[in-house]
DNA sequence: ATGTTGATGGCAGTCACTGACATCAATAGT
DNA sequence: ACTATTGATGTCAGTGACTGCCATCAACAT
């Protein structure tokens, strides 16, 4: 047995996610966070570089399974799709973890900090996603295109899936994003008349990411 | 005549853009940033939420312009048509400002924090055109990823406008970002053998927003 | 002449975050 | 078994962003 409790970092990770769901991410000091995993303030910021990052342990992870998917994606693969296989990968991590991934989103809608963080964390996805279609031979601005909507097709994705019934898994709903995003795509850019939009059925109003700004 | 000094706001704005163009962001104290445009620290808050909102006071013009242009477009214009509409009007309002929006963009893209606060304006700004869209009845998902798309296309665009040389217009540089798009999207999705991708030409990496995370 | 208003200054305080140094169990090396 | 080293943690002092509260004072209205 070691000298101090193990799982340092997940035990921070665990009380700042209830501590920021309890009592809302500003009205949580780190001090706080650190008392209810056994530690101190000091030693907080020793495993997270601030008080949001102890949020995104996993950003580094989905963001290596995103490009390696890509990068292992058939050298006949059109850009689009080979994105289309870094969504796929990303989707099976999600299996039997929707529970945890609601209470974490809900607690970063919440506030414009955390909401920030998520977003950098996005744009970093996009990047090295867009690096890796570079390596796969495709040009700029298309790379960086290809990414970006990738990463859209990701949040609109996640998004209907943490609204979805619990049966609903999250590659269903990351290829209802895609087709969607590849049907509002196509139907414009036609310079006779273009086709009408689809008249909403449902009174829900999803909304983005944003909290309000 | 008034007490103070008029132009308080863009005084501080432009005493903030200047230092942290010298010294860099982290290395600029609040203090300074009011002392070179002969205030206080307290007066600077009193104006700014924090240091970082200083360089976004366009963000809401600039949603706005693009909010409007959507919801004034033909009502027989495609979704993907509408947004292309708000890139029209949102590109007008940089011509000539060229060397200022290099600068800013420079000074933006070497600190984190304030990406972070970039991207954040860019995600209100999607889900503030996401609305607009609702508005014409576009139904969701197809609203958020209209809005999505046209986001990624106007960081693209900007990026290859800013990168260009002096007789470029923005608009033309998110055209060709909008019609790369197109192309990205409608290349992939086939169930037989696929389209290779464009093999790159120039050595240029524009890499993305991102700073390397 | 006087009261009100609005932008500013001054000041004390909280909290995120950092650097420097001390502690001490585990482990390696002898 | 003894000792040196290591590594995670604790302690403490300090900086700077940001806030609340109150004072100031020219402009303006009455």
């Amino acid at each position: 047995m070691g000298r101090w409790e193990p799982n340092t970092r997940e035990r921070l990770a665990t009380a700042a996610l209830e501590l920021y769901g309890e009592r809302g991410y500003e009205q949580t000091t780190v001090a706080e966070i650190a008392r209810r995993a056994g530690l101190t303030e000091r030693t907080f910021f020793r495993h997270y570089a601030d008080k949001r990052e102890v949020l995104f342990d996993g950003a580094g992870t989905l963001q290596e399974l995103f490009v390696n998917a890509v990068a292992e994606a058939p050298e006949s693969a059109a850009p689009i799709d080979a994105a289309a296989a870094g969504l796929e990968a990303v989707a099976t991590v999600f299996t039997g973890r929707r529970e945890h991934a609601r209470q974490r989103h809900a607690v970063i809608a919440a506030n414009a900090e955390l909401l920030e963080r998520e977003l950098i964390k996005l744009a970093s996805l996009s990047a090295a996603v867009a690096d890796a279609l570079r390596r796969r031979g495709v040009a700029e601005p298309a790379a960086s295109l290809t990414a970006e909507a990738g990463v859209a097709v990701f949040k609109v994705g996640f998004e209907l899936w943490i609204a979805a019934s619990e049966e609903r898994e999250l590659s269903q709903s990351m290829r209802e994003s895609l087709d969607e995003l590849r049907a509002v795509i196509a139907s414009g850019g036609t310079d006779g008349p273009t086709p009408r939009p689809r008249r909403r059925s449902s009174g829900r109003t999803p909304g983005g990411t944003s909290a309000g700004f």
